[in-house]
DNA sequence: TGAATATGAGACATCAATGTCTCAAATGAG
DNA sequence: CTCATTTGAGACATTGATGTCTCATATTCA
C-alpha cells in the first residue's frame, strides 16, 4: 500500500514531460493516486517540482559517472554519456523549459555542477586536438541539451524512432548532417 | 496614441521567451499599456499566444523566403536561414515550449507547412550528395528547432555571444564538433 | 483478530489570474 | 476650441487550481 515515492516521481515525470502545466489532480491520476495522497508525499506543487529537479539532476550526474566522461576519448565519452542519458531526457526536457519558468533568484546548484562537469569534458576534447575550438565549451553543452530535449519530444510525438535517440544525438553533435569523403 | 498590435506582439514576446508563464499583467507592463488596453486588442490570453503564433510562423516563413532555401547549395541556404531566423529565435524559443502545453487537438497548420519546407530543403541536400543520408530530415529538421531554442536562451542567460548566434548553429548543425583535418 | 497506519473520495476555504465594466483623463481630428 | 475616440486605473465577479480537512475504507503488522 505504501506507495513508492519514486514511482510517483517518475509518473509525473512522464506527464509533465508532455504538458508541463498539468494540473496536481491530472498528476495525481497519472501516478495512480489521489490528490491527497500526492499533497501527502509532496507538499504543493512547487515540492514536486523540486523533487522533480533534485532526481533530474541525480540521474544526470549518475549518468555522467556511468559513461566515466573523464576517461579516453571525449568523443567516445560523449556518445556513452548520450547513451546513458537516453532514460533521463523526458524528464530532462521538462526541466529545461521549466527553468525558464524560475526567476533568476535561485539556480538549484547541482545543474550548475552538471555544466561544469559538461563542459570540462568538451575542453578536455578540446584541449586532446579532438574537437574544434571555435565553438566555445558553454555552446557545446548547451546544445547538447538542446538536441537532448528536441530529440526526446521529437520522439514522445513520432516524429523520430525512439531506436535512433542515441545515434542521432551523437552524429549530429559530434558530425554534423554534411556528408563525408570516408 | 493609438496602440500597435505588433509593437504588442513584440514586447509580450520579449517577456514570454524568458518567462512562459508571465501574467496578462506583466504582458501588459511590459507593453507599457494596461491590462485593459491588452485586452481591447487581445480577447484573452488564449488569442494573444495565437496571435504570437501566427506572428512566428509568419517571420519565419519570411525568412525562409529571403534566404530562398530552394535555391543553391543546401548547405549554404541553411546558413542563410539561420542568418534570417535570428531575429525570430525569442519568439520561436517561447512558441516551441508552448506548443508542449496545447493537446494534441489543433496544430496550426502554419506549423505543417513551416515543417515541410524545412524537411524539404534537408531532403533536397540529402538527394544532391551534400548530407549524409543517416539523419533523417525530420530529425535534422527538428535538431535545427532545438539549436535555436538553445541558442536563443544562451544568448539570453548570458553563456554564449549573441554575435556568434549564426556560426554557433550552423556550424554545428552542417560540421559538428569534431575537429577535421583541412 | 485487533490495532495502527495509509489511502481515497469529497467537501471546503483560499488564492491568483482572468475578463469585464465604469469613469475620468488624455489624445487626436475637424 | 470642441467633439469623438482611446486609454488608464481601479473595482468587481468569475473561474480554476490549490491546499487542507474529515471520514470511511483498505492494508499492514503484531
Amino acid at each position: 500500500m505504501a506507495v513508492d515515492r519514486e514511482d510517483v516521481l517518475r509518473a509525473a515525470a512522464g506527464l509533465l514531460m508532455r504538458r508541463s502545466a498539468a494540473t496536481m489532480d491530472e498528476v495525481a491520476r497519472a501516478a495512480g493516486i489521489s490528490r491527497a495522497t500526492l499533497n501527502r508525499q509532496f507538499a504543493g506543487r512547487e515540492a514536486l517540482v523540486r523533487a522533480l529537479e533534485d532526481l533530474g539532476i541525480a540521474e544526470c550526474e549518475a549518468a555522467a559517472s556511468r559513461a566515466a566522461v573523464d576517461d579516453g576519448p571525449a568523443a567516445d565519452a560523449v556518445r556513452r554519456l548520450v547513451r546513458e542519458l537516453e532514460p533521463a531526457a523526458g524528464l530532462l526536457a521538462f526541466l529545461y523549459s521549466e527553468n525558464q519558468l524560475f526567476e533568476g533568484d535561485e539556480q538549484n546548484e547541482g545543474w550548475a555542477r552538471l555544466d561544469a562537469r559538461l563542459v570540462a569534458l568538451f575542453r578536455r576534447g578540446q584541449e586532446a586536438g579532438e574537437f574544434r575550438i571555435d565553438l566555445s565549451p558553454a555552446w557545446l553543452t548547451e546544445a547538447l541539451y538542446g538536441l537532448l530535449v528536441s530529440a526526446a519530444w521529437a520522439i514522445d510525438e513520432g516524429r523520430v524512432a525512439r531506436k535512433d535517440f542515441t545515434t542521432n544525438i551523437t552524429e549530429l553533435l559530434l558530425s554534423g548532417a554534411v556528408r563525408r569523403p570516408q
